[in-house]
DNA sequence: TGCAAATACTTTGCATGCAAATTAAAATGT
DNA sequence: ACATTTTAATTTGCATGCAAAGTATTTGCA
């Protein structure tokens, strides 16, 4: 039994694993440089695109984990990049909202993308908008259900 | 200024993210019928491979990190899956050699590619090879450190 | 032979990702 | 109005990923 598919150079989840990893460890050191880890820059790009919105809000643009973004929120809230504010209208929600300080930090990331895109020497703009497009499909379709229940 | 490369939907990286989470929780389910988390599971596919290799070996095939394989080695020999063997040759050295109930364990996997592929209902055979292609381009990019000293 | 440098791992500290339990508050139904 | 349900966040416990420091061993080389 040569069990084929099971196999790690056949699997299409250790390549992501690999890259997922690889590209996370790629942004560390221009992170650094900003006092960001990953999952925080991720927040601040989040809200550099829309600014006071609510927590929730965040975690559906940003995909990150409810449990993770409270502690990322806190962190980030004493590093004074943000602030968590009160909701009158419906105590349940918290807004965020960017400090002064967390919005100049946008002029500094600037260069952090095309710091990160020069490190692709052979995936040309052609095959990364490609390689978006194939991820896309894979979200989309591990995120709204499909075959998980129905087996038998 | 609208920073358009730090907009979330045009990083590559996010869409990776969000891909390799996704996977990762896909495969939460059917693994843990197995009792195996998916880096366990890795660990487990590399031996199933090739068995009684050295610890470094096994870091190479799996990618995973080496402080997080001493301990995810530790859980699974807890399981009884397998064991660590020292090296008399090179004492620095250790071999893992899987147990009796973890080459077995192989039966019980031989369904979990099948179960994971057929929840990509949108991606087919052609574009999951070509997925994998442009992933292993990013990866051999990343890993082979090109531009992120040179920079000035 | 003997000591510095390289190897192979382990340990530690920090930051998540994730499931499950918990808390608080708003929306619903009767 | 009141109890039930839903929604929004936080908390908790476990399992990594990763950098950096620490521990044995082995190699290399003078």
């Amino acid at each position: 039994m040569s069990f084929e598919q099971l196999k790690l150079k056949n699997q299409l989840c250790h390549r992501l694993y690999m890259a997922s990893n690889s590209i996370a460890r790629a942004y560390r050191e221009p992170l650094a440089a900003l006092n960001l880890t990953y999952p925080q820059y991720v927040v601040m790009m989040a809200l550099w695109e829309q600014d006071k919105i609510t927590i929730a809000q965040l975690i559906d643009k940003t995909a990150i984990d409810g449990g993770a973004m409270t502690q990322i929120l806190k962190k980030m809230t004493e590093k004074s990049l943000l602030a968590v504010i009160k909701n009158e209208h419906d105590k349940r929600k918290r807004l965020i909202q960017l400090t002064h300080s967390g919005q100049a930090l946008k002029n500094d990331a600037a260069d952090i993308p095309k710091n990160i895109l020069c490190k692709f020497e052979s995936v040309d703009p052609t095959q990364a908008k490609q390689l978006m497009q194939l991820l896309d499909l894979v979200v989309n379709d591990l995120t709204s259900h499909s075959c998980a229940e129905n087996k038998d």
